[in-house]
DNA sequence: CTGTAGACCTGGAGGC
DNA sequence: TGCCTCCAGGTCTACA
C-alpha cells in the first residue's frame, strides 16, 4: 500500500492523536526490518505526542524527548481502533492512550517496515541523512533534477526511484509520472532534455498531489470504492494495465522489468 | 563513486 | 482440497 500519498494520508489520519498521552505500548512482534526497541513502553509511557510529521515515506511521531520514526515498508498500516477489540494477526505494535478509549495499531504482514526511537539530531539518523529532496517541495525542481540526471547512465525510472535523488516516488507513481511526461521508463537519464525534465517534475508533483487529494489511491482495490469520475478514481493510466488499451492511443500497454521491478508504459505515447 | 542483484517476509492468485 | 510457483506498494547491504 504505502507510497508517499498513502503515508501522508496516514499521517493526516493520525493527527487526532496529537496531545494524547501514551498509557502503554505492547510489542507483540518486534522483529520488523530492524528490531523494535524493547524499551519503547518504558520510554514512552506517560509521554504525550507533540506533533506528527513526515519525511519521505517515514512518519515522525514527535515527543518532547525524541521522535519515533516509523516506516510502513511494503505492507504496513497504522490503524486507530475504538475500544478494546483484540489484536489481530500481524498487529505487531499496539499503542494505548490515557483518557482515550482508542488504540493505535501498527499492522504489517511482511514486516518490511520499521520503528526507531531517536533522541539525537534526526537529520543525522542513518535512515534519514542521505535522503534527497521532498518531491512536493520547491527544492525539487527542473534545474535540480536536470543537474542530477545529466551524468546518470541508468534508466530514468530507476533514477526516479533512487531516494538519494528524490524521495517518495515509488514503483507505481514512477510509471505513472513517466507516462504523463511521454518519456519511456527505460530511457537513459542523461538523454533527457531540459524540456523532458521540466515535464517530468511537473508530472511527479501532479500525480502525488492528486493521489494525496484522493486520500491515497495506490491500489486497484481503491477504484472499486468509487470508480466513476476523475483521473485517479478511474484507474492508473499505465500501472498494472499490461495488454490493456492505452487511454490516449488505444495501443496495448507494455510491461518490462527494470531494476527488478515491474514497469509499465505505452510505446506509442512515450518516447 | 556508480549501478545492480540479493536479501528481508507473508499472503494471494493461478496452474496442475 | 493441496501443493507449487510467481508476484506484490520498499530500501538497505554487498559486491562488481
Amino acid at each position: 500500500m504505502p507510497e508517499l500519498p498513502e503515508v501522508e494520508t496516514t499521517r493526516q489520519g493520525l493527527l487526532p492523536l496529537v496531545d494524547q498521552t501514551i498509557k502503554e505500548i505492547i510489542i507483540r512482534n518486534g522483529s520488523l526490518r530492524w528490531p523494535v526497541n524493547p524499551n519503547l513502553n518504558k520510554i514512552l509511557t506517560d509521554k504525550s505526542i507533540r506533533s506528527i510529521s513526515r519525511r519521505a515515506k517515514y512518519l515522525y511521531i514527535n515527543f518532547e524527548h525524541g521522535t519515533l520514526i516509523i516506516h510502513l515498508g511494503m505492507s504496513g498500516r497504522m490503524q486507530i481502533i475504538n475500544g478494546n477489540a483484540k489484536a489481530e494477526k500481524h498487529d505487531h505494535v499496539i499503542f494505548k492512550f490515557i483518557n482515550n478509549n482508542k488504540t493505535l495499531r501498527y499492522h504489517d504482514p511482511r514486516r518490511f517496515g520499521s520503528m526507531h526511537w531517536v533522541t539525537t539530531e534526526i537529520n543525522e539518523h542513518f535512515l534519514i541523512k542521505s535522503l534527497g529532496p521532498e518531491p512536493l517541495s520547491e527544492n525539487f525542481n527542473a534545474g535540480y533534477l536536470y543537474q542530477k540526471l545529466r551524468a546518470k547512465k541508468q534508466c530514468i525510472k530507476n533514477s526516479l526511484m533512487d531516494a538519494h535523488l528524490v524521495v517518495g516516488v515509488g514503483n507505481i507513481y514512477a510509471s505513472e509520472a513517466l507516462f504523463l511526461s511521454n518519456i519511456r521508463p527505460q530511457k537513459q537519464s542523461l538523454k533527457l532534455t531540459k524540456k523532458d525534465v521540466n515535464k517530468l517534475v511537473n508530472a511527479i508533483k501532479f500525480v502525488l498531489n492528486a493521489a494525496i487529494q484522493k486520500g491515497g489511491s495506490t491500489l486497484n482495490d481503491f477504484t472499486s470504492v468509487d470508480g466513476k469520475l476523475g483521473y485517479f478514481q478511474q484507474e492508473h493510466q499505465v500501472y498494472g494495465r499490461e495488454g490493456l488499451p492505452c487511454y490516449q492511443c488505444q495501443n496495448p500497454i507494455q510491461k518490462i522489468i527494470l531494476g527488478q521491478r515491474s514497469s509499465f508504459f505505452c510505446k506509442i505515447c512515450q518516447k
